[in-house]
DNA sequence: GCGACAG
DNA sequence: ATCTTGTCGC
């Protein structure tokens, strides 16, 4: 069972990032895009009742079919905190994760890794506690600056830091349609991270991979009681 | 000091 | 994240 300590404060936790940043491992390429079982996670929040669900849903890389879906509840153990997100998330998510029965090869956060003001996002962090190569895709650039990509599926720009250092990617996943930012989390190169986040995109801009891990952990939002 | 800011 | 059905368009 993986778990996430949760801070008293935001000082504390950027505390516990910089601690661990030191643990990301950037120098293994990771699972090949369209090989093994790529798991995406995703939450849904009911703040009113102080509910969190989280949603695991595994894919087969090849054929994008389900393989295996998992779902926790539980409450909100952090509030909402530009860069401190894995906070407010990962206990529950890992939860999630601990509930299946397969392990995936791959772990597709809804978020950033690298791309991050300490380089410790939501999908690192997921990583180095699991173990598990995971990447990040946002839908947002959050504070990183990039060049508009070329209008085709495919096209990508660097995405980058305010000191100019490249932590991810602005990936179009669909043509003429706004880019996902990808960044890598752990133990995944930024090239396959965005060959992976093309191939588990073919019919919509987000990954099936957190398109199903969203609709499920709503579900589960719902029918908790 | 002020504003911006993944989900 | 969340409030939220049908509808305009390719």
């Amino acid at each position: 069972m993986t778990t996430v300590k949760t801070p008293a404060d935001e000082a504390e936790a950027r505390a516990i990032q910089d601690e661990l940043r030191d643990r990301v491992v950037l120098d293994e390429t990771g699972p090949l895009p369209g090989r093994g079982l790529v798991a995406g996670v995703d939450v849904a929040y009911d703040d009113e009742r102080d509910l969190v669900a989280a949603a695991a849903v595994v894919l087969d890389a090849a054929t994008l079919e389900p393989v295996g879906e998992a779902t926790a509840v539980g409450h909100v153990s952090f509030p909402y905190v530009p860069g401190l997100l894995a906070f407010r998330e990962l206990p529950t998510v890992l939860a999630a994760l601990d509930a299946l029965t397969v392990v995936p090869d791959l772990v597709v956060c809804d978020g950033y890794g690298l791309a991050h003001p300490r380089r410790f996002g939501l999908a690192c962090h997921l990583g180095v506690v699991t173990g598990l190569p995971s990447m990040g895709v946002a839908k947002n650039p959050f504070t990183f600056s990039y060049g508009e990509p070329g209008a085709r599926r495919g096209d990508s720009s660097p995405l980058l830091a305010p000191d100019g250092a490249v932590v991810g990617r602005a990936l179009r996943t669909r043509d003429g349609v706004k880019p996902v930012y990808v960044s890598v989390g752990h133990r995944v190169s930024l090239d396959n991270a965005c060959a992976h986040a093309l191939a588990l995109s073919p019919a919509y801009r987000i990954p099936e991979t957190t398109r199903r891990a969203d609709s499920l952990c709503r579900r589960a939002l719902r029918e908790a009681s």
